[in-house]
DNA sequence: TCCTTATTGCAAATCATTTGCAACTATCAT
DNA sequence: ATGATAGTTGCAAATGATTTGCAATAAGGA
C-alpha cells in the first residue's frame, strides 16, 4: 500500500503509463516481508496473472530501483541471484541465516561510527554501507541444540 | 610466496598433483595486491603461459575457496561478477570507491561489538560478518574538489 | 619406465539478466 | 467516443558469468 502508492505518484509525474501488471506487481511486493529474487516475485505474480512475464518483473524492478524505491542486494547464500529489498529509503542491515536462509533485518549506530574512522584515517568519503552478518538464527540455533546436543 | 607455499603443502597432503598451470595461476595470485575477476587473474596469467584456460582458473580458485585459502566477494560496482580474495585468513573489511572502483581493505574492532549486540537480541549466532562501505576515495575526492568547486 | 588416475583444454550447458522487436494498449487530444 | 501517439508487454534471442562432460594429457608413485 505504500510503496505502490509511492510508485503510481511517480508514474503520473513522469510520462509512464500505469499498467495491470505494473500495479500487481508492486501490490505484491507492498505484501511482501521477504526479500525476494525476481523468479521468486515472479511466482508470486503469476498467482495474480500467469501471463506476466519474468522481463516485466525485471523491467520493473530496475525501474523502482532507478527511483529508489527498492534496492538490489546479492548475499552469499546459496543463489548467486540478486534480491529486492522493497524497505529501501533508510540504510539498514541484514543477517542470513546459513541453515534457513532467513533474512533478519537489524540497524545499529556503530556503523556511523566506523564509517567516521574510516573517513578520518583514510579521507576518503564514505555515501552508504553494506553490513551483512551470517550464522545461525535463533530458531535454527536451538533446533541444532535440541537435536545433537 | 605465502598462499603458494601453504596450497603447495596441502596438495602434497591430499593425494593432488601440483601442475605448471597450478603453480602459475598460485605465484600469479600471490603477486597480486587486488582483488581479482576470474577473467582479471585469467589476463595476469596468460602472460606467463597463454595456453592455460579460464575453466583451470576457476577450478583451481573453487578449490582454494575450499580450503579457506581465498574468499569469493561480489562488490556493488559494475562487474557482477565475483571478486577473488587471497588475503583470506583473518576477517577484514572493504571500502569500495564508486569512481576508481579502487579496492581498499580496512579492519574495526566495533564490527565485534555489532555483531555481540545483534547475538544478544536475537538469539542467533553470528559466524562471520561483511562489511563493504561505498564512497569516493581519498584521490578521487581531492580530484573532484580540484575540478568542481 | 609404466600405470593409475588427477587434471587439462575445449565445447556445450546452465543460470541470471538484458535487449530487440512486433503486437498491444494507456493516455491524451480531438 | 475515436483515433493518434508513444510507452509497454510477451517472447525469443543475446549476453555475461560460471559450471560441467569428456576425451586427451601428464603427474607421481611403483
Ligand atoms: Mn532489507
Ligand atoms: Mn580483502
Ligand atoms: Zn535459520
Ligand atoms: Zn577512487
Amino acid at each position: 500500500m505504500d510503496l505502490s502508492l509511492e510508485a503510481d505518484k511517480r508514474i503520473r509525474a513522469s510520462h509512464r503509463r500505469m499498467t495491470p501488471q505494473r500495479r500487481i506487481i508492486l501490490e505484491t511486493l507492498d505484501a511482501l516481508d521477504i526479500h525476494p529474487t525476481a523468479e521468486e516475485l515472479l511466482g508470486r505474480v503469476q498467482e495474480v496473472d500467469s501471463s506476466i512475464h519474468l522481463s516485466t518483473i525485471y523491467r520493473t524492478l530496475r525501474w523502482l530501483e532507478a527511483e529508489g524505491l527498492v534496492q538490489a542486494r546479492i548475499f552469499n547464500d546459496d543463489r548467486r541471484a540478486e534480491r529486492f529489498d522493497p524497505a529501501a529509503p533508510g540504510e539498514h542491515y541484514h543477517f542470513v541465516c546459513q541453515e534457513c536462509h532467513a533474512v533478519i533485518e537489524f540497524n545499529n549506530l556503530l556503523v556511523n561510527a566506523i564509517k567516521a574512522q574510516f573517513e578520518l584515517h583514510t579521507g576518503a568519503r564514505v555515501d552508504f554501507g553494506s553490513v551483512v552478518l551470517y550464522g545461525l538464527c535463533g530458531d535454527c540455533r536451538k533446533a541444532l541444540l535440541a537435536e545433537a546436543g
